[in-house]
DNA sequence: CGCAGGGCTTGATCTGGCTCAATTCATGCG
DNA sequence: CGCATGAATTGAGCCAGATCAAGCCCTGCG
């Protein structure tokens, strides 16, 4: 072996997993962090979990002692009613924060599921809450981070409550692509992750329905759809569903 | 005038509105809180606000500086679409908190508006996060009463996606109970504060469906239905409804 | 007191999305 | 490779809740 060959894995080893080397610094907690605080933040983000696609990362019910950001992969949430009956209540990504919702009681209470093959940050509460007595920056963002759900929250409200099948699904499309567009992905061409069914469940539409709407949008030359495949050719009509132009 | 007359005046004055005197302390943010802590919570929870019956405490756009907490009165939240359309995204009572949406943006998203004569007290936002980095107690409680907002959300999500109008009436009617019984009130007696309207865009129902589902509650002697007054006469049933029992 | 107006109820009709059902398509596995 | 299986599409018919419409009931105000 010579060293040529060597030092390319030398340039690696301080790019080791750690908040302050990570691309998605940007997008996740440390938004905000000075650089010596990022360290020390990178000490409580010590460890990683791998999700096969279809395992749970927690379940309703279990207990909460960790929040986990989306390193790579893709992951649903879901509650349950009494009677079986289930609702997807998010899709997250690379960046995104899974188990706020255990905070409130110290247990889950939701379901949260990867889509494909995932990898999360463990984030140990007691300490991300440690941490934030200490500095005011990680405070806020945190709040920023919570207050944010709440937010997303409220436009499913909206959407469940009031809009039409095309202008939820286009108002999901729209979603996304803005969300895999922060990501340096395409706003123009996606794979989507999840189910028909899972797509309905969090619209608040049966599967057949989605099905047809997608259809319907290729008919009208908005998308071009092949099973998961979704490439985006109209964005201003999509656009315009959401916005009640063209009722 | 006697000291008879004067004692009673005096004994009152202590009881200043005040966190560490306030009767919804245990449901509110002081929950936790040592007394001399509570005391510190007392000056920065220094001044309150009226605020009559159908205005506004703060409009989506706003700049976000405060939280407030529902002293006495009764206020609903409302997000509107592009469009114009909106929803009902809350109603909330005496000990809940107004305004966490705000944080995310620094600007709330959201109007919150008056449905009788109330008072809250402000809570200036950035005086909060530094009284919570001193007193873990305090950021602990903050931090659950945000999660309860995202599990509220989301089980509103699984009412609006996937139940029934019957079912979502009903489960909104236990859910108020059960807020009002733990405030000292009746579980089965009731007087609404929204219009029927209003339930109907919290719900994703439009009004004539809220009153011909509480019409037909009445015929089944599940309540007792008079303009806003409403009595509930089985609690069972409203409860089976929204289980899923007799479907 | 009478009357104006917002809120509520009830009836008749319509329709968007659901249900049920039949194929087709993609994928992984023996 | 062929077959099993889950996912997606498409069609036909139906129904819960929306829409449109009429009338009633409170409340407040001149």
């Amino acid at each position: 072996m010579n060293t040529a060959t060597e030092t390319p894995k030398l340039r690696l080893e301080p790019f080791k997993v750690a908040c302050s080397s990570c691309n998605l610094r940007e997008l996740c907690l440390p938004v905000g962090l000075k650089r010596e605080n990022l360290e020390r933040l990178d000490d409580l983000v010590a460890s990683r979990r791998n999700v096969a696609r279809g395992d749970s990362l927690f379940r309703a019910g279990e207990v909460f002692q960790s929040l986990f950001a989306v390193r790579t992969g893709f992951f649903k949430t879901c509650v349950s009613s009494e009677d079986g009956r289930d609702q997807v209540t998010g899709f997250q990504m690379a960046g995104e924060l899974l188990g706020l919702d255990g905070i409130s009681t110290d247990h889950h209470t939701c379901d949260a599921v990867a889509l494909e093959d995932s990898q999360v940050c463990i984030i140990p509460f007691d300490q991300l809450e440690g941490l934030s007595r200490e500095f005011s920056e990680l405070q806020h963002q945190f709040h920023k981070i919570m207050s944010r759900e709440i937010v997303r929250d409220h436009g499913v409200m909206l959407l469940l409550g009031s809009m039409r099948a095309e202008e939820r699904l286009a108002a999901f499309l729209l979603n996304l692509t803005q969300r895999l567009q922060a990501r340096g992905f395409s706003a123009s061409s996606l794979i989507l992750r999840m189910t028909r069914e899972e797509i309905g469940s969090y619209l608040g539409l049966k599967l057949e329905t989605v099905s047809r709407t997608f259809s319907k949008f290729q008919d009208d030359g908005i998308l071009d759809v092949k099973q998961r495949h979704i490439r985006v050719l109209d964005p201003a009509k999509l656009q315009g569903l959401v916005s009640g132009i063209a009722c």
